[in-house]
DNA sequence: CTCCCTTGAGAAAACCTTTTCCCAAATCGC
DNA sequence: GCGATTTGGGAAAAGGTTTTCTCAAGGGAG
């Protein structure tokens, strides 16, 4: 019966700590905790038996521990109010990646619309001392709903808006565009079409600007964007619009679409008029959300956002900004890619 | 100039801490702390001043501390193999939701189908003094690529197979289909159809045989389901099995889909056939993915897995445990809910 | 006027690990 | 053989909070 005899829980009983490792090894907890990281000066045979001792009863350092005395978690926090979105979910499997890789765990964080949510959260999330935050949102062009520029710890925003002076990535809207209008030219597409979302999104502008720009840089006819929503619904409204006037010969051979969701709806809609899609016109869509783009008939042609590369670009962005290095400030854009399925066709000589 | 004059980092200064509060007031830490806790003994007045004072410096506790002491990190780990996946975004929106509300923070771990991922990120979390655990996937009938069974913490299985003798919650696909098919009898449908997924999901099966059951209670004619996949593609095809023989009468005049892009297949290719859906054949779809369900033409009925409801009982759930309440253990359906949109018609009555 | 009890508050241990300093023994140079 | 240096390892503080004791002062009862 020694003096701290306990009763000892039925079930789960306590992690077990350096002092027990040390105790086992016959040695201080401070030549122990030296041993297991590499540190101090001892002989080899110390080392190495207390790193036995170690595995024998399974010691795992208590991270809380550590990061008290580190001032340093390994946690970040990666907010968005996205939480149902589609957008969200590739970012987020992206940061998540980049980080665990570094040994780093995300808290989860959605805050909705609501600025309530958002304070309380930050605050949670400082008060468990994340050594940095990702904000990441459902739209490029508007804020979270809560105000992160004088925290103590960084912050990195990807596919949202950045406060000013912040570190910032977003999907390089312009330059997806350009990859799909830049494809119909190569294939030999002379009367293009724009068919886009909603005018109060920035990146509907950003597209449509690349768009005018494609065409003029190659004398093509530029025809004003068709802006409308981002539904299937408007897709079919956009080609009555634009296949409704008489002549064949003023009809669009390749329709640009600013989202899969419109792309499908156009494309449904030209089969329905009769009309052969890669054949006689050819539909390129926007976010190559897969679920969509393969259940078109044909599959459809998109432009990707690489949202997972984003996250992941944002992660360690994070990560070097949480070791210290001062990252450039400012929106960084990263590249898209086109995906090519087979509602365009080939070109004229293939 | 004090005794502690330092050259204070030009950005981001230390959290202020509790010495600091009670070196302010005038008081001991300890009686700081208990100030603040509304804990221990001492005027109202020197509380109010001590509590005053913290709020003046914007005082914070650090949260590794106190879980160091408490042994309680009010944090969990959420395991999921289905990032990309619709099913566990709103399964974690109710997990979050529901421990948030009790101060609790979320670890986001995914683990593909890696075990090796897997067992770094639990033991990450266990590091971490996670309080719990709930692990989710993108199946119910498969296990998560890592053991969970002999952790010290409490774990809560959603939406994914549960280790035997553990709590698992899932939707309840039979009660769920009954809802479906109970539906077309009461409209007065009477010859119902079944178009599913692959074989070798349990719930096909489970939803095929309550589709049974339903047409047996109401005396009609029972047709093997066709299992197939969990694709437009399928639903289109399915159409052609079921429509294509000459003799009309022998039509289904509803069929019960599987899951909601199987359903879209089958509204679409019901169309093609110029068959009016619902005036001629009612559908029904599984899922309710609103993007899918509101974008067919008419609107699909479907079957909702109240996925956010599942996820917030799996954090209440898991919360009880960790509060040291014994749960029953063993798998707890939840009901699904049916989401009626226009693709059924109105009653004969009605 | 004592004695006892209550009140108000502080000292210190505890949680677990890391790191700095320190000390004793062993080794080396001469 | 003696001082100087290296080697191997330990003691203790630090990190921020909570909690259990402890203690002094004050008040009431007898």
């Amino acid at each position: 019966m020694s003096a701290d005899a306990e009763p000892a829980p039925v079930s789960a009983k306590p992690p077990v700590t350096l002092r027990e490792v040390a105790a086992a090894a016959g040695v201080s907890v401070a030549t122990a905790s030296k041993a297991l990281n590499g540190q101090g000066r001892m002989t080899a045979e110390t080392r190495e038996r207390i790193r036995e001792t170690a595995r024998l009863l399974g010691f795992r350092p208590n991270s809380l521990a550590q990061s008290l005395l580190r001032k340093r978690s390994f946690t970040v926090g990666l907010l968005t109010n996205d939480t149902y979105g589609r957008f969200s979910l590739p970012l987020m499997a992206g940061v998540s990646d980049a980080l665990v890789d570094n040994g780093v765990s995300v808290f989860l964080c959605n805050v909705e619309d609501d600025t309530r949510l958002g304070q309380l959260h930050v605050e949670a999330m400082l008060d468990k001392r994340v050594d940095g935050i990702i904000a990441t949102g459902k739209r490029i062009d508007r804020h979270l709903p809560v105000d992160l520029s004088n925290l103590r710890v960084p912050v990195v925003y990807a596919f949202t808006q950045p406060d000013p002076g912040a570190v910032g990535l977003v999907s390089d809207d312009a330059g997806g565009a350009r990859l799909a209008v830049e494809h119909f030219c190569r294939l030999g597409r002379r009367r293009i079409a724009h068919v886009s979302g909603p005018e109060s999104f920035a990146v509907v502008h950003a597209r449509a600007q690349a768009y005018r720009d494609v065409l003029e840089e190659h004398g093509l006819p530029t025809a004003e964007p068709l802006l409308g929503a981002w539904s299937e619904a408007w897709g079919h409204e956009a080609v009555a619009k634009l296949f409704g006037k008489a002549g064949r010969e003023g009809w669009p051979d390749a329709v640009f679409c600013g989202n899969d969701q419109i792309a499908r709806g156009v494309i449904d809609a030209l089969r329905e008029r009769g009309i052969g899609v890669p054949d006689d016109v050819g539909v390129i869509g926007f976010d190559n959300w897969e679920i969509v783009a393969e259940a078109t008939r044909p599959p459809l042609t998109s432009v990707d956002m690489n949202l997972s590369t984003l996250g992941r670009e944002a992660g360690l962005a994070l990560l070097s900004l949480v070791g210290g290095q001062p990252a450039a400030p400012g929106i960084r854009k990263l590249p898209c890619r086109l995906v090519v399925r087979q509602s365009c066709g080939r070109p004229p000589g293939g």
